[in-house]
DNA sequence: AGAGAGTACGAACGGTCGTGCTAAGTTGTC
DNA sequence: GACAACTTAGCACGACCGTTCGTACTCTCT
């Protein structure tokens, strides 16, 4: 191979305006998204929603797996920006494990998007739809519960919690405080439920007696 | 009120072939809608799922919601008899708490829908939109964090678990446990997620020290 | 056995979906 | 200032959606 591309992006210039425009399609796609789900966000409704034509919106992506892709990294950034980037300000280990999830609590109870978090409705809305789509949102999640699993791994090595704690098994009943707060914080819209699961988290993580 | 109806069930005669072709219309409606959900489960599809048409089918609910909701109560029908049903027979306590978790699991393994479990499905792609499909999807959810409390409690009482054990946060949590289980086990297809759970559980769940 | 209610079908409706095409308008570069 | 690339709009398409209608067939009750 004589010339390499720059990855698989095609080596086009992108105006100005158009990146403008692309950039408030995806962050509404996300929050509509958030609502409707990825594959009930209907391309006409987005365009309705930004004031333009299903055609101009279309040509941004090309196909609607194309604007799904694009709208998993652009939630995959959001959540980078409200709740990783927030929680690392932490010092390591249990603080910065207690500010992960308390970073994922704030953002629910801010109200980011209207359905709650993204990635928990796409998880299960795209887990059975095998696709490129549903192995992206997969990867997302991954990460994530990766990156609880190293931050509890790091809050034992530091002597925080017992030392006969596993931090895959932490970093699963984490993820599953997170998921249960999310689904009853939107299935009842109750603040309540936020609560709960800050006091689970703070009780969890006490230091070892 | 000088006359009580039976519920809201108008007042018809079903016939026997047509109550059976009933059943086998929300079975099968069950297990597509933990595919494509509540909501993309079409009447297409269904029918042609049932080699019917979709107008004779249609004929046995009137409407698109009408279905859903028969959807949600079969699908109550089969969790109560596949998950609830055995974890009762467990003798109270903590080992009826174990029994419920390790039954959902089971019935997860099982692979009884090939979506995994209705309820986690439905509850977030029900909970951004309101309507009489959500609140009974809600109330079935309400039902099982109430049945977690309730035996939890029991567990308190009888001595089997510390004495400043919340009921109420550790329903929660079980819940979250369960909740994580499904995401993980239907977005990567890993039974290794059970297990994991199911570590958690018994560990969670230890008598006191 | 006859009547009436329940069950199922095929065809068609208005609407919306994702997706193309063509053409006009806008911006950046030589 | 001209030309090319990018951006957006309008329009139309085939497919599928939930829903309705008219019409047979069949079960159940009297």
């Amino acid at each position: 191979m004589v010339l390499v591309g720059d990855g698989a992006a095609p080596a086009r210039r992108a105006r100005a305006d158009g990146e403008r425009t692309r950039n408030a399609i995806l962050r509404e796609a996300v929050s509509l998204a958030t609502v409707s789900g990825l594959d009930g966000l209907s391309i006409g409704d987005l365009a309705g929603a930004l004031g333009m034509s299903k055609s101009g919106l279309y040509a941004h992506f090309g196909s609607k797996e194309a604007l799904q892709l694009a709208t998993v990294e652009e939630a995959g950034r959001v959540f980078s920006t409200e709740v990783v980037g927030p929680a690392l300000a932490a010092p390591p280990g249990v603080a910065r494990l207690v500010a992960v999830c308390e970073a994922f609590f704030d953002h629910l109870a801010r109200r980011t998007f209207p359905g709650g978090c993204f990635f928990a409705g796409a998880a299960l809305e795209m887990g059975t739809r095998p696709g490129p789509v549903k192995e992206r949102v997969a990867a997302f999640q991954r990460g994530f519960v990766q990156l609880l699993r190293e931050v509890a791994a790091e809050a034992v090595a530091r002597g925080e919690l017992a030392a006969d704690e596993d931090p895959e098994q932490l970093a699963f009943e984490l993820n599953g405080v997170i998921l249960a707060a999310h689904t009853n914080f939107v299935l009842h819209d109750d603040p309540h439920a936020l609560e709960v699961a800050r006091r689970v988290v703070r009780r969890r993580l006490r230091p070892p007696a």
